[in-house]
DNA sequence: CAATATAGTTAGCCTTTGCTAAGTTATTTT
DNA sequence: AAAATAACTTAGCAAAGGCTAACTATATTG
């Protein structure tokens, strides 16, 4: 059998020099899982939300083309967001946010928008800034995200 | 929470102004569908890499204990990675990863090493940096991971 | 070397998120 | 107002990624 060696030496960037205490690992990918599991909720009702503003409405036709998603797909999640209570509809009507679902997607648009403004603020081309900003915003912590204002704003004012 | 930053004075970065064409908006979500695909992947076949070379061999046990989830889902997910050919091993053996499961390995470790390290460069805790570290190493392109770098680099030396 | 403990596998279940095909409701057009 | 089109829903399927329980193989140890 081999030893595992339970220190953790180096304080700043030696990437190759030990692995995490295993708990923390775990706790890491849990965190993972955790925020993958919100991560599509959270974008359906973002969406939504944009939807309504931008357009007056949102529509599953709308949502199934932007989201390039089929309609049933977008009709089973829609079921499971107003199981939720984040979102409410009559059958064969258009969808609201209840105020749960306003508040999900406003905190979402924010998380959205200081991302994208930091990739940009890095010089990050539009069309990648969008598409990195769609993955990574749902990983990005409190901590992240204020330092990520804080450089977008000092980078701006230079 | 974070300050809301609803002035923005900035030409670029108006966030509430308009949709991004559909067609566009697809494809980003497409994106991160597709990472969504490889992530899980390549965070097995990245830990058991770390695995070999920290501890000799990787274990199943300690891929669970690691991962935070029951050996049958690792059994599981190993029979996925043999077959498509990124991982060898015989039964009841510990693992080994082929030639193309070494490449994605070292293209992952590299990916987050350089995520880890610039989130650190901006100055946020150890433990919150390797939890999004974790979370947005599969969602970074090419171009903001050379950003990243030159970031890291820049502060490190001031 | 037999018994026990540990490690790995298999079977069977569940949920999520996609799909297509078929049915229903609403809207538009003639 | 009937017919046609568009929008939405439902049913049923599949793959991924979790789980527990039961089984099999390997290692340890008395």
């Amino acid at each position: 059998m081999i030893e595992t060696p339970e220190e953790t030496p180096s304080p700043s960037l030696s990437e190759a020099d030990a692995l995490p205490p295993s708990e923390q690992h775990a706790q890491q990918y849990a965190a993972v899982r955790n925020a993958h599991e919100t991560e599509l909720l959270e974008d359906y009702v973002e969406l939504i939300g944009d939807l309504i503003e931008h357009q007056g409405e949102a529509r599953s036709a709308d949502i199934a083309q932007r989201m390039g998603v089929s309609q049933a797909t977008v009709s089973k999640m829609v079921a499971r967001l107003k199981g939720l209570g984040l979102v409410a509809s009559k059958p064969y009507r258009s969808l609201f946010l209840t105020e749960r679902g306003e508040e999900m997607a406003a905190m979402s648009r924010q998380r959205h928008a200081i991302v994208l403004q930091f990739l940009r603020a890095l010089g990050i081309s539009d069309d990648t800034a969008r598409i990195d900003a769609e993955g990574m915003e749902h990983h990005v912590s409190e901590e992240t995200l204020a330092a990520m204002q804080r450089i977008s704003q000092q980078r701006q004012s230079s």
